[in-house]
DNA sequence: TTAAACCCTCTGGTAAGGGGAAGGTAAAGG
DNA sequence: CCTTTACCTTCCCCTTACCAGAGGGTTTAA
């Protein structure tokens, strides 16, 4: 299969598998001649695969990883699992941090009079001297 | 003032605050002669500025714009809050967007064992056909 | 046969700096 | 006054996860 059948199948651009395969990660034949790449069914599962893994937030670094834990046949869950809650606790860390500066944002916003007059609540906010307010 | 001490009052690194020069945001006197630099009072406040916006989680762009409006003796104010609203928006859908995931993942960890079983649905979801699920 | 629609590699760019090398300068101690 | 240490400078490469586009070869359909 060629690389935008392959990259459609998988729900990726062209650019990412070929980028994909460049690091290492979806490495399918190359036709020498030509230097077309060739993607085997079983490449275009890993691609589903990675692209799957991706959208939930694993970094390629984390895609290599449950790969690996993919192709092994021999694996245990607990590994995976280890994984996927480490990456829960990842997002609810940031959910907290986003959600304390929606919340600083709203406030300044609700302070702010927000018309033609130059005084600003949310300026003045900026340009306190205490860096950790 | 030199640099490093410039950084300490603004809470940032000293890279971070030479950063900010070579970029244009905040441009200090520099010495012809050693190369130094060197920062006045007002530099520091514009770097306590441009630190506060940058936790605030405002881009350098849109540093840039509020710098010009702090600086800005005539400015208005509905400008900056506009600017703040746009991006209590964009957080929010961040935190819609982070908040789905971290669901989606919770159910996959529920329904895994994690034990040394070779069968993982986490896996499973992960290399479904469905780019979309 | 030829033109469109593919494919390839390579270079350079993104945001926002971090790391470290090579070399000049300033401040403090003896 | 001299030396050591602590700073400062520029320069270049590294990071994440790709995207854009140039220049050129290949395949496919009319």
């Amino acid at each position: 299969m060629n690389i935008s059948k392959a990259a459609t199948q998988a729900g990726l651009t062209v650019k990412t598998v070929r980028y994909y395969d460049t690091i290492g990660i979806v490495c399918p034949y190359q036709n020498p001649q030509t230097g077309y790449r060739d993607y085997s069914e079983r490449d275009i599962a890993k691609l589903q695969f990675v692209g799957s893994a991706r959208r939930f937030n694993f970094s390629i670094k984390e895609c290599r990883d449950l790969l690996s834990l993919y192709e092994d046949e021999n694996r245990s869950s607990e590994t995976v699992k280890a994984l996927t809650m480490q990456k829960i606790s990842d997002i609810e860390d940031k959910l907290a941090e986003l959600t304390r500066l929606r919340d600083k944002l709203e406030h300044l916003a609700s302070t702010c009079h927000g018309d033609s007059r130059p005084d600003c609540p949310i300026l003045d906010a900026f340009s306190a001297n205490n860096p950790s307010s």
